[in-house]
RNA sequence: GGCGAGAUAGCUCAGUUGGCUAGAGCACACGGUUCAUACCCGUGGUGUCGAGGGUUCAAAUCCCCCUCUCGCUACCA
C-alpha cells in the first residue's frame, strides 16, 4: 500500500457534565469512519478524541452529587470513553484536560500569552457592566458605555485577563479569505464572517476567578484559565506540542491537523479563537474545520424529564454496533440536521442492512453450497451481461473516494450499497436455479457464483471503514480477507476454488417495528419509574447518567446583601391591563401595568411561554423602580419577575391570595 | 432588528454554468421469480418544482416582491 502521507484528525472533548445522547455520539462515528478510510486509503492517520474536564459546571455538578470534581470527571471520562469503544472506534489516543501533561502546556501558553503582551489584566476603572455581566476595554466602548447596552458601566468587581483578539483580526479574515476550504460548510465561514469577524473582534475575558476547577494561572494563582483555551489546545498539546521549543517528533509530523471535526454550535471557537491563539503561539492553522450538522430526535422533542433521550448504548443493545453505525452515517446529510427515530432506523436496518445486504450474503452463499458444495471457482465462462456488473463493481472504489474526499459520508455509503444493489439485480438476470438444471451450464453457473462472491468481496472490503464487525464477517463466511483499496480498481482477487462456509450466518435480522417499539417503551417506563424512586430517596448523585429525570437545581449563591440594599428594591403587585407583541421583536411582549393610581409599561422577553390573551388581567410581581431602558425601541419602566428552570422556562410570580394592584411585597 | 440558508412526488432529499418528456431512495400498488432473512428483480406519479410578477426562444435553475421554515447574531431590565 502507497504512503499518502500522514492525516491528522480530532473530534471536539467532550464535555463530562454528563453521559452524551446520541446526538453528541454521532461525532466519534463520523470521525471514525473518516479515519479508518484515510487508514485503509494509505494515509498514516492520527485519531485523537478526549474529554473536556474543567469548568463552573462540574465543579457544581460534582457538589450536588457530594464528590470532588477530579472524582465526578474520572467517572464521566471513564463512561465515555466506555461508550467510544462500544461504538468500535479505532482512536489512536484519548486526551484528558485533566492530563498533567496538558495542564502544564495550559500554563506554559498561557504565560507565554502574557510574556509577550497579547493577553493583559484586565484594567479596574469603569469597565465591566453589571446587568450584561461582560467586561469591556477602553476601546470597545461607545461614547464611555456599555456598547451593548449604553449605560454607564463600573469599576469591575473582579480582576480578569483579556486576550487581544483584535490584534490577529486581520490575519485570520485573509486566512480564511485565501483558504475557502477552511470552514466547512462553506454557510457556516459568511456567519463568522459577519458576526464576528467583519464587525471587529472583541477581546476575549480568558480567565475566571468565580470558580476553581480549572488550570490555575501559575503566575496568579487566584485565576483559573478559560475553559475554551484549555479545550482548544487539547489538540496540540495531546500529540506533544512544548511551549519552550521542545515539541516532539510526532507533533512536528503532525501538526497542523488535517481535520477538526466538531458540531456545528461549537464553530466559533475552532475558527476564531483556536486560530488566533495558534497564530499568537506562532503555530501553523489546522486545513480543515467541519462543523457537522446534528441528528435530532424526530418523535418529539428529546428531553430528559420525559425521559425519551437516546443514548448510543441503548441502540447498540437492540441492533448492533455497526447498525447504529450504519444509521447515523447514512441518515447525516451534509449540511442540515439528520433525523433519528427508532421507526426510522428499524427501516433503515430492514431495507438496507437485512433486505440488501444481508440477504444477498446468505442467498449467494447458500447456493454456493447447494451446487457447489461450497466450493467458488471462476470457470471463466462470461456472458455479455457480466460486463455491466464488473463495470459497477471495479468503478466502485472511485465513486467513493469522490465522496470521501469531500466529506460526503452518507454519500460514500450509497456508493458502498448500490454495489450491493448490483449484485442482487445480477442474480436475478443470469438466473442460477435456471443454469443449475442444466448440466451442460455448470461452468457457467461457478461463473456466475465467483462474479457474484467478488462484488460482493469488493463491497464489503470498501464498507469496513464504516462497518468493520459487518465487513470482517462477510470475508468470513467466504473465508477470505478484506481487500486494500488498491486492489479494488480490477475484478478477481478473490482466490478461485476458496470453500465458503456451509452455513451461512444471517448478518442483520428483519425486525418487527411495533415489536421493537413496544419493547422500547417498555424501557423507557422501567427506566423512568426507577429513576423517580431514586430521586424520591434524595440521591442526586447521578455522576455520568445524564439520563436522570429529576436534576437539582444547583443554586449558586451570590454575594451576601445588606437590608439596605434589598430596601433599594421596590416591589409591588401589579395588574396586566393591555398587553401586546412588540412588533420586528421575537420574544417580546410590552404589557401595560396598572400599579395602584398609575400605569408602567413593561417589556418582557416571555413571548413564547404566555400569550397576549394569557397576560391580561394576571396580578404579577413587579420591580417598580428598575432604571427606565429601550428594548427594541421601546420604552420598559420596570422589570415582571419570572421563575426560571434550567431548561430556560419561565413562570410569572404570581400572589397566592387575592391582592390588588399596587400592593407593596416586602 | 442584522446577516444567511431553505421551501421539488406520501416521507427523506438530488437537481452542476437556465435547455430535450423534472430525478433517486424509502413507503405503496401490480407483475415476475424462488437461490435467499415473506427476499430479490421489473413496472407504476396528472408532482401548479411555496405564492405572484419579470427577463429569455427557453427557468425548479436568473431578477423583484410576498408567505412560511430554519440557522447564526443582537435583544429577552
Amino acid at each position: 500500500m502507497s504512503n499518502k502521507g500522514k492525516y491528522y484528525i480530532t473530534t471536539a472533548i467532550a464535555y463530562t457534565s454528563g453521559k452524551p445522547h446520541i446526538g453528541n455520539s454521532y461525532e466519534i462515528v463520523l470521525a471514525d469512519a473518516i479515519a479508518r478510510y484515510k487508514r485503509k486509503d494509505g494515509y498514516d492517520v492520527w485519531f485523537q478524541t478526549g474529554t473536556d474536564e474543567h469548568g463552573q459546571k462540574i465543579e457544581e455538578k460534582a457538589a450536588a452529587a457530594g464528590v470532588t470534581p477530579k472524582e465526578f470527571v474520572d467517572q464521566v471520562s471513564g463512561t465515555i470513553k466506555e461508550l467510544w469503544n462500544l461504538m468500535d472506534t479505532s482512536y489512536d489516543h484519548f486526551i484528558r484536560t485533566t492530563d498533567d501533561y496538558h495542564e502544564k502546556q495550559v500554563q506554559k501558553i498561557f504565560k507565554k500569552f502574557y510574556d509577550q503582551g497579547d493577553i493583559y489584566k484586565g484594567a479596574y476603572e469603569g469597565l465591566y457592566c453589571t446587568p450584561c455581566e461582560s467586561f469591556w476595554t477602553e476601546s470597545q466602548l461607545v461614547d464611555g458605555k456599555c456598547p451593548d447596552c449604553g449605560r454607564e458601566v463600573i469599576p469591575a468587581k473582579e480582576e480578569a485577563y483579556f486576550f487581544k483578539m483584535s490584534k490577529y483580526a486581520d490575519r485570520l479574515i485573509e486566512h480564511i479569505n485565501t483558504h475557502p476550504e477552511f470552514i466547512q460548510p462553506v454557510s457556516r465561514k459568511n456567519e463568522m464572517m459577519n458576526n464576528f469577524l467583519l464587525p471587529g473582534l472583541q477581546d476575549l475575558c480568558v480567565s475566571r476567578t468565580s470558580f476553581k476547577w480549572g488550570i490555575p494561572v501559575d503566575f496568579d494563582d487566584k485565576h483559573v484559565v478559560y475553559v475554551w483555551l484549555d479545550a482548544l489546545t487539547n489538540y496540540i498539546t495531546g500529540i506533544g506540542y512544548d511551549t519552550d521549543g521542545g515539541s516532539s517528533e510526532q507533533y512536528k509530523k503532525l501538526w497542523p491537523a488535517d481535520l477538526h471535526l466538531i458540531g456545528k454550535d461549537i464553530i466559533r471557537f475552532h475558527t476564531i479563537y483556536w486560530p488566533i491563539f495558534l497564530m499568537a503561539m506562532g503555530e501553523e492553522l489546522p486545513k480543515q474545520v467541519f462543523g457537522h450538522p446534528w441528528l435530532l430526535q424526530g418523535d418529539g422533542k428529546m428531553s430528559k424529564s420525559k425521559g425519551n433521550v437516546i443514548y448510543a448504548d441503548d441502540l447498540v443493545s437492540f441492533f448492533g454496533v455497526d447498525a447504529v453505525r450504519y444509521f447515523v452515517l447514512h441518515e447525516m446529510p451534509f449540511e442540515n440536521d439528520g433525523t433519528i427515530s427508532w421507526e426510522l432506523i428499524i427501516e433503515r436496518i430492514n431495507s438496507d442492512l437485512a433486505n440488501t445486504l444481508g440477504n444477498l450474503v446468505n442467498r449467494t452463499i447458500s447456493m454456493s453450497n447447494k451446487y457447489f458444495g461450497g466450493i467458488v471457482e471462476n470457470k471463466g465462462v462470461e456472458d455479455v451481461m457480466d460486463a455491466d456488473l464488473k463495470a459497477v463493481v471495479s468503478e466502485a472504489y472511485r465513486k467513493v473516494e469522490e465522496k470521501m474526499d469531500s466529506l460526503r459520508v452518507a454519500d460514500a455509503l450509497t456508493e458502498i450499497f448500490a454495489v450491493f444493489k448490483r449484485c442482487n439485480k445480477y442474480i436475478d438476470e443470469t438466473e442460477p436455479w435456471v443454469l443449475a438444471k442444466d448440466d451442460s451450464k455448470k461452468d457457467r453457473l461457478a461463473t456466475v457464483l465467483y462474479n457474484l462472491a467478488e462484488g460482493i468481496l469488493t463491497g464489503a472490503s470498501l464498507l469496513e471503514p464504516f462497518m468493520p464487525a459487518t465487513a470482517k464477517k462477510i470475508a468470513e463466511q467466504f473465508n477470505t480477507s478484506l481487500a486494500a483499496f488498491d486492489e479494488l480498481g480490477s475484478f478477481g482477487h478473490y482466490a478461485s476454488g476458496t470453500k465458503v462456509v456451509e452455513k451461512p450466518e444471517i448478518l442483520f435480522a428483519r425486525l418487527d417495528a411495533k415489536e421493537v417499539v413496544e419493547k422500547v417503551d417498555a424501557m423507557f417506563a422501567e427506566r423512568k419509574a426507577a429513576e423517580d424512586t431514586a430521586s424520591g430517596n434524595g440521591a442526586v448523585g447521578d455522576a455520568g447518567d445524564g439520563a436522570s429525570a429529576g436534576q437539582e437545581i444547583t443554586v449558586e449563591l451570590k454575594e451576601e446583601i445588606s437590608y439596605e440594599d434589598f430596601d433599594k428594591m421596590q416591589f409591588v403587585v401589579g395588574e396586566i391591563i393591555k398587553c401586546e407583541e412588540v412588533p420586528k421583536s421575537k420574544k417580546l411582549l410590552c404589557s401595560q401595568v396598572k400599579v395602584g393610581s398609575q400605569v408602567k409599561q413593561i417589556v418582557s422577553g416571555i413571548k413564547q411561554y404566555y400569550s397576549v390573551e394569557e397576560m391580561v388581567g394576571k396580578k404579577v410581581m413587579v420591580l417598580l423602580n428598575l432604571k427606565p431602558a429601550k428594548l427594541a425601541g421601546v420604552l420598559s419602566e420596570g422589570m415582571l419577575l419570572c421563575a426560571e428552570d434550567q431548561n430556560g422556562n419561565l413562570a410569572l410570580m404570581t400572589p397566592e391570595k387575592e391582592m390588588p394592584a399596587g400592593a407593596e411585597i416586602c
